[in-house]
RNA sequence: GGCCCCUUCGACUAGUGGUUAGGUCACCACCCUUUCACGGUGGUUGCACGGGUUCGAAUCCCGUAGGGGUCACCA
């Protein structure tokens, strides 16, 4: 049975790079008929931000990212909250103490730094000396009762080579020699990260252990946790996914831009199009097609096709992905996500005009936003005008020609697409002039910009009284 | 610094001994066109380097270089 998790510590926001392993989890899950199971990770109390868990959940919501058991839904091997289960961990390092696989430390920070610095300024990298390892028991016992704060650290063995199989690195070894003595259990009785997660993979029957390649070089500990429980048999196999990078191909960082899955949503990011592209990202199926619905990414996941190097999260080309899917959208899909953003800046229109300019701008928008951003004059009259725009289109012939323009589109009875393209081209052809000389320019007196949908439906669209006095205001203020 | 991982166009990638090294984004040109966008056509740009192995190497081996990750009572 394939059993896999999502385990993140809930600290905040969701990183895109979070969301991706939460994603190929997810696909792994589905594509096999496994298990897709969350976890939240809390053991560091100083860490914990309310509310996390909360946006957490709403963001996989969000994305589509679904769990068959969790702190929500339940299962048959909850909790699924750690700070819920911390008896466990502490019983569970008790054992490992008891069958000498590990041990109680004594030092305090103070000392740890100094050993730290020590061997740093020896050129050595910074380990823990082991001063701890081999107390007597009576030692121990005296130092316990006389109520010394301790930690319980893993008993390192001395002079093996641990190997392990990475389903996209093969096989990977570590010297045991360059493994530090990891603590397990916080002296506050907290379990590290190391312990829980083994505790909680076993007892939760996880079968595969999909993560960050940060977890790469923190793998041997871990096998080395399974051995000592004496769990080896029942050690998931373990898949490190490449990083997410900055444009320098540094790991994705906060620093340089957006990295949470909120302000995607926020910048009026599609989650179908996040999701295609964060999937995309150190994994594809072919590399002849680009889209791919959440269900057919289902179907041809193939945990063996991801790839081994990081992959620079490039926003081009998720740009563009947006707008592929703002495309594929029906308008009435677009209005629900469109309109709160339109009430927002103060607008006051109806679904049905509001619809309709959905209709005229999806072809050409890469951002939802976009669809108030760059169509604000389908709301109200140009607050300014396009520099570049009229020194090319406000001529003096231009203004002559549009204030005689002007009473011929007041006088007209019907006020459509094909009326008022039929008033401008035989207006032009009179004048005998083409009738881009007169379109541009009145592109730019009604909405003030040089580029837009097609003229004749925009008018249309914004209405015969309002396009007259926006022709009148331009020929009065514009010079 | 130790350890570990990685290396195909600017970016994401296909490619598992024989290809004119393919696709997508971006970029450029042209076409379409009332602008922009869409669409269409074409184009520039890449196997980090050095040695092997082989009739033949982006593909296998060994080095070198470069990049990254990790070395907490954080995850």
């Amino acid at each position: 049975m394939i059993r896999v998790r999502f385990a993140p510590s809930p600290t905040g926001f969701v990183h895109v790079g979070s969301l991706r392993t939460a994603l190929y989890n997810f696909l792994f899950a589905r594509h096999h008929g496994g298990v897709h199971i969350l976890r939240v990770e809390d053991t560091d109390r100083t860490r914990y931000v309310d509310g996390a868990v909360e946006n957490l959940l709403r963001t996989m919501e969000w994305v589509g990212i679904t769990f068959d058991e969790g702190p929500t839904q339940g299962g048959e091997y909850g909790p699924y909250t750690q700070s819920e289960r911390t008896e466990l961990y502490r019983t569970h390092a008790d054992t490992l103490v008891a069958n000498v696989k590990a041990y109680r430390c004594f030092c305090t920070a103070e000392r740890l730094d100094e050993v730290r610095k020590q061997m740093q300024a020896q050129g050595q990298p910074p380990m823990y000396d082991r001063h701890c390892r081999n107390l007597t028991t009576d030692e121990v016992k005296g130092k316990m009762d006389a109520g010394i704060p301790h930690v319980i650290r893993l008993r390192v063995p001395l002079g093996e080579t641990i190997t392990f199989n990475d389903l996209v690195r093969g096989d990977v070894s570590f010297e045991s020699k360059t493994i530090d003595d990891q603590v397990l259990l916080k002296s506050d009785g907290f379990p590290t990260y190391h312990l829980a997660n083994v505790v909680d993979d076993f007892h939760m029957k996880i079968s595969h252990v999909i993560r960050g390649e940060e977890w790469l070089s923190s793998t041997p500990k871990h096998v080395l946790l399974y051995r000592a429980f004496g769990w080896e048999d029942s050690m998931p196999k373990f898949a490190h996914l490449p990083l997410l990078l900055n444009p320098d191909r540094s790991k994705l960082s906060k620093r340089q831009g957006d990295v949470a899955v909120e302000d995607f949503r926020e910048k009026g990011y599609l989650p179908d199009a996040l999701i295609n592209f964060v999937a995309l990202l150190g994994w594809n199926p072919s590399a002849t097609e680009e889209i791919y619905s959440m269900n057919e990414l289902i179907s041809q996941f193939e945990i063996e096709k991801v790839n081994k190097a990081g992959a620079v999260f490039g926003k081009e080309k998720l740009d563009w992905m947006n707008s592929e899917y703002i495309r594929k959208k029906s308008p009435d899909e677009l209005l629900e996500m469109v309109k709160p953003l339109v009430i927002a800046r103060g607008y006051d229109v109806t679904d049905e005009y509001l619809k309709s300019v959905i209709v005229l701008m999806q072809e050409r928008t890469r951002s939802i936003l976009d669809f108030v951003d760059f169509s604000d004059y389908f709301f109200d009259a140009p607050k300014s005008f396009e520099e570049k725009s009229k020194l090319k289109n406000w001529t003096p012939e231009a203004k002559e020609r549009l204030s005689e323009l002007l009473p011929i589109f007041v006088a007209m009875t019907e006020w459509n697409h094909d009326s008022i393209e039929a008033t401008i081209r035989s207006y032009a052809e009179s004048k005998a002039i083409s009738a881009g000389k007169l379109i541009h320019p009145l592109r730019l007196a009604v909405s003030g910009v040089g580029m837009g949908p097609g003229l004749f439906e925009m008018l249309a669209l914004i209405g015969k009284n309002e396009v007259c006095e926006r022709i009148q205001s331009a020929l009065v203020n514009l010079v």
